[in-house]
DNA sequence: TATGATAGAGAACGATCGTTCTCGACGCTA
DNA sequence: TAGCGTCGAGAACGATCGTTCTCTATCATA
């Protein structure tokens, strides 16, 4: 054999990603993932044995590495607990202008199929969730009156950065969110 | 014949809107649009000639309408100027609260077929532009030092609570952002 | 009443897609 | 070297869907 398994899995992910991530869902089919990968139908389906599977997968798998990318970026370059927050929303900065941005992989996946597929829409809603723990983890570490107020409004600017940033192309999105978090700390 | 060419395309709208709406674009035949609208298929193609086009006109009218609503809610339920963009979020509360919300149709709709149709991205982004537009105006009538700025952070408080509340199904994300937005109106 | 245009119901067509099957080639083992 | 199992390439199958076509019934008009 060409590819063992395990070879095969991460590169059928890796062009479920590209090209879930780039037109959608039910757009691509399973023959583009074939050949995007360079792996068999017959191989796919073996790692894989039905596009639901793989989206959740591509899913799961994005979901990870997204998460990990930013607290790298928050813990890399936030100087002080108080930073930390802000430090998110530079890193958005940096994610909106890379291209081929096209906004929250869950949100599109969400509208997509959030309806339609369950298990779709729970890792999405999963997804939502981490994030939204991870930036608790954030809000802790600050004095605080009600971490969990804070927390959920630096949330609505980041998923609400996020939307508009995909939707009008503009990555300065980012910005507008970061000085209104910065108002929001420094009145919490 | 039963019914003339305006009351089929009101009926055909209603039907798109509910399904599109309900189960995302890709998901709905034309089959299902005919089901429910009691509109034959040949009368259906007669009012538009593809699905593309009923999918635009449906996004048109809800655009439209979606604006007309909240502008009527802030318009009757404000007191004094610095009140109304508080009042949008009031608004927001209503609707994440009715049954069968589902989230923005335009971000739902771009994050389906954004990258496969440009007409649909096109009238997605016109309606995110029309909103920013009308709370560009509620800004106007304060006195604030960048106008601008604040538009974009209330902006963006909007959108990231409408995608919180579809996919936590939470309506509490209005309450959480109108908190957000009257810390942000205060310091302006 | 005869005629012709238009309506609706639903079959039909062609394309796409998820999934499975066939077939010939290759490599390992006795 | 002979035989067995597995592989990849791609055809095939069945379902769905957008769109068009057929057929029959109905209604306005002369």
């Amino acid at each position: 054999m060409t590819v063992d398994k395990a070879e095969a899995t991460t590169r059928l992910l890796d062009a479920a990603e590209a090209e879930f991530y780039e037109r959608g869902i039910q757009a691509v089919g399973m023959d583009a993932i074939r050949a995007r990968s360079g792996v068999s139908l017959k191989r796919l389906y073996q790692c894989f044995p039905a596009k639901e599977q793989l989206v959740e997968a591509y899913l799961l798998r994005r979901d990870e590495r997204w998460l990990r990318s930013l607290a790298d970026h928050v813990r890399t370059h936030a100087t002080t607990p108080a930073d930390a927050p802000l430090a998110v929303f530079d890193w958005l900065a940096e994610w909106f202008a890379e291209p081929g941005f096209r906004g929250c992989a869950f949100i599109n996946s969400f509208g997509e199929l959030g309806s339609t597929s369950p298990g779709v829409a729970a890792v999405a809603r999963a997804h939502k969730e981490q994030l939204r723990a991870y930036l608790r983890d954030l809000v802790t570490a600050l004095d605080v009156a009600d971490p969990d107020a804070l927390t959920g409004q630096l949330f609505t600017l980041v998923e609400g950065a996020t939307v508009i940033a995909a939707m009008s192309g503009d990555p300065g999105a980012a910005h507008t969110a970061r000085a209104a978090a910065a108002t929001l700390l420094a009145h919490a």
